[in-house]
Order: C-alpha cells, then sequence, then structure tokens
RNA sequence: UGGGGUGUAGCCAAGCGGUAAGGCACCGGAUUUUGAUUCCGGCAUACCCAGGUUCGAAUCCUGGCACCCCAGCCA
C-alpha cells in the first residue's frame, strides 16, 4: 500500500460510508493530442494506483473530442506508454467517441426539457455577449428559440447541413453567473471533419464538459480525478450530469499538476520544441515525456517511485530535477552492472610493461552483489584513461594522476606518471607512465595508502562508441513562465554533447536497452550496439553523485 | 472591481485541538580498489501576517496579505 494523501482518504471515507455502494472506479482519459509526460505518470500513478489498491478498476479512455488536435500516432504512443509503465496491459481501451450515440441522446434531452438551445451568433459575438471577468454576459438573441426550431437546428447540424462555425448547441444556465463556465457554455460545435475513430459519421463533436462528465457517468466512474484548472469546471460538471437522465452520478476531485524545474510539461510548448526542431522528437531524451525518459534509460520502476515521492496535494509545487534522478540512481545502483568505459581518451604508454602481453584481470560486476559474478578485462601496455582524470598541476587534495604521483588502475595495477607528452601547442597528447608490478590487481605490495582509483579501457581491446551526454534542457528553472523571452534561447546549449569515448569490449553482446554504470561517471543505456567492435551508441541516463566536481 | 483555489525548511510533504513525520538538497564525520554506494550525526522555539477563542492553536474563528487559475466553437 502507497503512502496517503487526501484523494485516498476520500475514498477511503466513501468506502467505510458506502457511498456509492462500495465500489472504487477511476479512469485516466488523456487526449490523444501529443505525447504523455511525466505530469501524466503523476495521473497514471494515482488512478492506476487507486483502482489497485483499493480493488477497484481504472478506466483507460481516450478523451478524443476534437478531430483537429488528434492523430491515431498520438493513439498508439499513449498506449505504449501507458503500458510500459506497468499498467492498462489486459484492459479494454475505452473512447469518448465510443458514447457519441449517448451523449447526443442527452443533448436531445437538454433541448426536450428547454435547458439547451441551438445559438446563431458567430464565434466573435460569442464572445461579445460572454462578458468579461468583472461584468455579466448578456442573453444571446437566438436563446428563446422553440424546442421544435431548435431539435430542428440541432438534427440538421448533426446531418453536416451547415457550415463549420455557424450554429453551436448550448447549455441554458446563467449568463450572469460569476463562474463564467456556467454563462450559457457551448456543448456541441460543428467540425465537418474525420475522426481518428468515428471517421466521417459525425458533424458535430461535444465539448470537454459535456464528454467528459457524461462519458465518466455513463461507465459508472465514481471518483474523477483532474487537475486543478478543473475545478471551477465542477458545477458544470455537477450540471450535465444533474440535468440528463445520466445513470451515474460521479464526483470530481482535484489535485495540483506536477511542475518540474528546468524543464517545460505543457502539451503546447512541447509541441512547440518538437515543432520548431529544438528537440529531437517527442522522445528526444532530453524531454520530459515518458517515451523520452524510457530512450534515456529510466526504468517504470524510478517513474513511479518517483510520483510516489512528489505526493498528491493542491499546493502549487515546482519539483527540483535532483528529485526524479535521485529515483534512478537509487534504481540503477542496485540493478545495473559496472563496467569501465572512457569518454575523453587520453592514451597511456606504460614503459614498463611488455609490449606483446595482454593479461585479464579479473573484475566484479557489482560491488555489493557478488552473484552479479566477475568478468574479465584485458590490460596491456597501451591504454585510455579520461582526461579529466589526469591535471598537470593540480589542487590539493586531488586523488587522481599528476606528473609523480601514484594512483590505482582500477582492478589493475598501482601506476606513476613519469612524463607528459605534448602538441606544439601545449596540448598534453599522451602520458608516459611506470606500474608497480608487484600490484596485480591493485593492491599495494607494502600496504602504503594511494588515495586515487581511475578507471581506463585496454587501447586493443576498445570498443569505440559515441556517448550522447544529456544535461538540462533550459537554462532557467521556469522556462515556460518567461515572458517575452524566444524559446529558443532559453535551451541548454551544452544540453546535449556527443562523445568518442571507448569502452571495454564486456559490451560487445549487450542487448540494446541493456543499462550499465561506467564506473565513476555515472548511468548509461545502450541505445545502439556495437558491430565488429566499432561504433556502439550510448545514452547517458544521470550522472554519478559527485562531491568532488561540485566542490570544484 | 467577478468567480474559484493555495500558503508548513532551499524543494516536495505529513499533520485533522495535546506541543512540528518523512524524502530530496545541504553541512559534518566513519567505511570504501567508484571522490559512487552504505552508515552515523546535524538541519523549522516554528507553520503567510495580525487579532481572537482555549488550560493548550499549524490545526477553530475574524480580518488582512501574497501567489495561481478562469473571459476557446481546446482539453
Amino acid at each position: 500500500m502507497k503512502s496517503t494523501n487526501f484523494i485516498r482518504q476520500i475514498v477511503e471515507e466513501d468506502i467505510a460510508s458506502n457511498k456509492f455502494g462500495g465500489r472504487v472506479v477511476t479512469r485516466f482519459p488523456p487526449e490523444p493530442n501529443g505525447y504523455l509526460h511525466i505530469g501524466h505518470a503523476k495521473s497514471i500513478c494515482l488512478n492506476f494506483g487507486i483502482a489497485e489498491d483499493y480493488r477497484g478498476v481504472c478506466n483507460f479512455r481516450f478523451d478524443d473530442t476534437n478531430p483537429s488536435k488528434e492523430n491515431l500516432d498520438y493513439v498508439n504512443s499513449i498506449i505504449d506508454d501507458v503500458r510500459w509503465l506497468g499498467y492498462a496491459n489486459n484492459d479494454e481501451i475505452l473512447h469518448a467517441s465510443d458514447y457519441f450515440d449517448q451523449l447526443y441522446q442527452f443533448a436531445i434531452e437538454l433541448i426536450n426539457s428547454s435547458k439547451a438551445y441551438v445559438d446563431s451568433l458567430t464565434p466573435d459575438e460569442i464572445r461579445e455577449y460572454r462578458g468579461t471577468l468583472t461584468e455579466p454576459g448578456k442573453n444571446s438573441p437566438y436563446r428563446n428559440r422553440s424546442i421544435e426550431e431548435n431539435l430542428d437546428l440541432f438534427t440538421r447540424m448533426k446531418n453536416g447541413e451547415f457550415p463549420d462555425n455557424s450554429h453551436v448547441l448550448r447549455a441554458k444556465i446563467d449568463m450572469s453567473a460569476g463562474n463564467i463556465n456556467l454563462r450559457d457554455p457551448v456543448l456541441y460545435r460543428i467540425k465537418r471533419e474525420s475522426h481518428p475513430i468515428t471517421a466521417d459519421r459525425w458533424c458535430i463533436y461535444p465539448l470537454y464538459d459535456f464528454a467528459h462528465s457524461l462519458s465518466d457517468a455513463i461507465e459508472g466512474v465514481t471518483h474523477s480525478l483532474c487537475t486543478m484548472e478543473f475545478e471551477d469546471h465542477r458545477p458544470l460538471y455537477d450540471w450535465c450530469v444533474e440535468n440528463v437522465s445520466a445513470p451515474y452520478r460521479p464526483e470530481q476531485t482535484e489535485f495540483s499538476r506536477l511542475s518540474l524545474e528546468y524543464t517545460v510539461l505543457s502539451k503546447r510548448l512541447l509541441t512547440q520544441l518538437v515543432d520548431d526542431s529544438l528537440v529531437d522528437g517527442w522522445d528526444d531524451p532530453r524531454m520530459p515525456t515518458i517515451s523520452g525518459l524510457r530512450n534515456r534509460g529510466y526504468t517504470p520502476a524510478s517513474i513511479l517511485d518517483f510520483c510516489e515521492r512528489i505526493g498528491i496535494t493542491k499546493n502549487f509545487n515546482a519539483v527540483e530535477m535532483g528529485v526524479l534522478e535521485n529515483c534512478i540512481r537509487e534504481d540503477l545502483d542496485f540493478s545495473a552492472p559496472r563496467i569501465m568505459g572512457v569518454l575523453d581518451p587520453l592514451p597511456v604508454t606504460i614503459e614498463n610493461y611488455p609490449a606483446d602481453e595482454t593479461e585479464w584481470l579479473p573484475a566484479q560486476n557489482h560491488p555489493k552483489r557478488p552473484e552479479l559474478g566477475t568478468r574479465k578485462v584485458p590490460f596491456s601496455r597501451r591504454i585510455y584513461i579520461d582526461r579529466n582524470d589526469f591535471m598537470e598541476d593540480p589542487p590539493r587534495k586531488y586523488f587522481r594522476l599528476s606528473p609523480g604521483s601514484e594512483v590505482r588502475l582500477r582492478y589493475a595495477y598501482l601506476m606513476t606518471c613519469t612524463d607528459v607528452i605534448k602538441d606544439r601547442d601545449g596540448n598534453v597528447q599522451e602520458l608516459r607512465c611506470r606500474l608497480d608490478p608487484q600490484s596485480r590487481g591493485g593492491i599495494a605490495p607494502d600496504g602504503r595508502k594511494v588515495r586515487g582509483t581511475i578507471h581506463w579501457v585496454c587501447e586493443s581491446h576498445a570498443i569505440s562508441a559515441k556517448v550522447n551526454l544529456y544535461d538540462r534542457l533550459f537554462t532557467l528553472p521556469n522556462p515556460g513562465a518567461a515572458k517575452g523571452s524566444d524559446f529558443s534561447e532559453l535551451i541548454n546549449p551544452d544540453s546535449l554533447q556527443v562523445k568518442d569515448a571507448v569502452i571495454e569490449p564486456e559490451i560487445e553482446a549487450a542487448l540494446p536497452g541493456s543499462r550499465f554504470q561506467f564506473e565513476r561517471c555515472g548511468y548509461f543505456v545502450l541505445a545502439s550496439p556495437a558491430s565488429g567492435g566499432q561504433n556502439a551508441v550510448f545514452h547517458r541516463t544521470v550522472t554519478l553523485r559527485d562531491s568532488w566536481g561540485r566542490r570544484n
């Protein structure tokens, strides 16, 4: 059982009081007009999690009422993402469009009871008549059409006799309501447009408030959980359910949507990133989408854990990226086998090691899980180390390699730098070193302390790899709120760095999607395997914590 | 000047009249062949502000203040 929150408390109280006959039915109702993101994951975990824990069901239902924005690619990506997270694998997939006939009948009921009318104002006129936040609206001149005329017009709207925007069906509520949603909201509009599922069967489509509330009612949803911007739609939600012969009366409860620092979580802005080619598609590993996180190497468990940690409240919140990163680190620290990879190779020649010799040294796959076994790592006279593990003029307390200093090559030998080779411009090109032949495996023969341990890869057995280093997409904690800035200027120019790296041969046979810790660097996922020892592609999921790098 | 909502640490978040959980971050210190992990310790005399009720208030009442959402034939 997960930790509690105010919505779970409500559910528990409702079960205790037998309010819905003890039933628990939630729903996850995405609109297929974009990919799912981490904010949707919060909602997925809430809705499916509650159904799971209280022996209820969660309906997976597409809110597909606007064919101009929706398509099957989005539908398919959404199904994939929900299932990848581990939900709805055996569930029927529902659609608001499955209920179009019933919704139409509900609309007829409203007309028959004089609670809805066909309005023939233009869109601009409707806006003018609506009033403002502080001034009441005024009634449309078409508000008092007869039931017969309304029925006739609505039927003809349905039959496609009128062009788009010429008429709408509106609820007759109160044009002076303080809550603007109650000022005769539009229920149906004409869209002579093909729908991904119902194709050309309909020329009119219901709007959100009408379709959503009544779809919930049709399905017998008990707890309709949505985000807080729908809070002042709740009176309209209730109005719809109360004023037709709906078979059920669900209850809507709102919670805060997720904000994550240094990214955006609005479909509008995510769509803009994709459309403006500021990222490489919806599933770019820098995107906060479920598919982006998947490509980045995140696990479903880490995302579920994140959703659990951030909680559910009505507070405004902006969660630090560190929380998400911590979740995947924790997961991968346990599960990811360790290997060595050098992201920025600096050649080293070990002068006292024979040129024609290669030895295979045993290494642990996981320092705390011996059951994950060991492997052999090749070692010879020429190796690579990472450029940032060498400093010619190191600061105090630098434990890595510098001229005359000794470090431990992980699982190999203690090694001392004897000479630095530079090019004409003074760039370090190569290191000459000597090792202590008595220190095989990295053990000091005399027990002397060697603080620094660095990773390395044997030149002759190295597998080349492109490694994509990802960092936060934006330079600002809240880019979505930045007014007047060109969106593209807010992008972190270093959000993607591509490295020509070398990896130990262990990864030669690894399958795409395999996750590793490159020791001392971070966690990486294999995006594309090597062929013939060349050109593997890795994505960095997250760095390791780095208390040295943070201080310097 | 309309309607709705939210204020507990740097960021999340428990708390539901009996004297401020937990996580992340941060700061020590121990262990370490990953400057990782792990472990131990520290981190709100204080809950947006001001009054009031009460033996007792983050919790109840009153009045302020700040911030967010709403004027799509989007969801």
